[in-house]
DNA sequence: ATTGAAATGTTATAACATAACATTATACTT
DNA sequence: AAGTATAATGTTATGTTATAACATTTCAAT
């Protein structure tokens, strides 16, 4: 499938806008890199761009068209791949299983868990954090004599904005 | 990949054995199909023995060679993905898109959210029901402006067997 | 300068899933 | 019972998501 135009027309649409949320993420991504020595090349950041400014989930073979659209030269999937699990062993983005698709994290190291919700209609996601939660799902494992290593919530439904309409 | 012999030591190691839980579930569902008039076709039926009994979850490419295995005849992946359709409409099957895995349901219609553990080291997986977790989950959604439609919450780490080991 | 580890480039293919259309089964009408 | 509409299945091909494997480059530490 073709999926230039859809990916360039997003660009457009929203033009990978650097909004107060991304430029601190980013500060906060480069910060941590700098403490704890994480390489953060060009790729990586481009790539970490990408998916932060697009405020959408974005499936990895959108992140590899956007990346080579950006770059001028051809990418390939595992430069894309490779990316994204550095990115996501440090924190810095997520995985959406239940869409296969990545987001950027907007408060990176910060918390260890946190879930997601994802609108059906406008495909929009927010990145929540609920401590109470997060030990209430803790605690609900470990009744069943569960040692957690992590856990994945998605919650899909619909946000205000789409209820409004 | 040549997944068949993994397979064959694998129903030969589980033997796909009916325990009590198994024939609750099938019962369950066969009333269920009855009731709500619900076409339950012997392909559906396979399948869907074959998943409840495997205990583990299973990858559809699994199912298919067991099917296959399992009938004489060879299946195609529609057919698997058409039953897997079919059961995980009517909540008989979960899917747990962390691993693309698909389990077997030991409460079919009992409960609309479920959440599940899945252990690392042995690969079992337990169906879960947390009235209160589920009560909170919503919640949580709710005071952020989100009507939700469903959830996947699975959590992956060590069952109690294997942290014994 | 040398070298060793990490990152990237490149090709190929594995693993997961569905589109599209042909055929068969079923159950409903007349 | 024949006709017919709908659902289920068969079949081929292909779309989508992700990784293996090996070659090359980069770059910091000696």
């Amino acid at each position: 499938m073709n999926v230039k135009f859809n990916v360039v027309w997003l660009i457009m649409k929203f033009n990978l806008k650097n909004t107060k949320e991304v430029q601190d993420s980013i500060a906060r991504v480069l910060e941590i890199c700098e403490l704890n020595n994480l390489v953060f090349t060009e790729i990586r950041q481009k790539i970490f761009e990408i998916i932060i400014k697009f405020k959408k989930p974005m499936k990895a073979y959108e992140i590899l068209d956007v990346f080579t659209e950006f770059t001028g030269k051809r990418a390939h999937p595992p430069t894309i791949y490779r990316a994204i699990d550095f990115l996501i062993e440090n924190g810095f983005i997520h995985k959406l299983n239940s869409i296969n698709s990545y987001v950027g994290c907007f408060h990176p190291k910060v918390h260890k868990e946190c879930y997601f919700l994802i609108c059906k209609i406008c495909n929009i996601y927010k990145e929540c954090c609920d401590k109470n939660l997060t030990e209430n799902i803790f605690k609900s494992a470990n009744k069943r004599d569960f040692i957690v290593s992590n856990t994945t919530l998605e919650i899909e439904g619909h946000c205000n904005d789409c209820i409004q309409k």
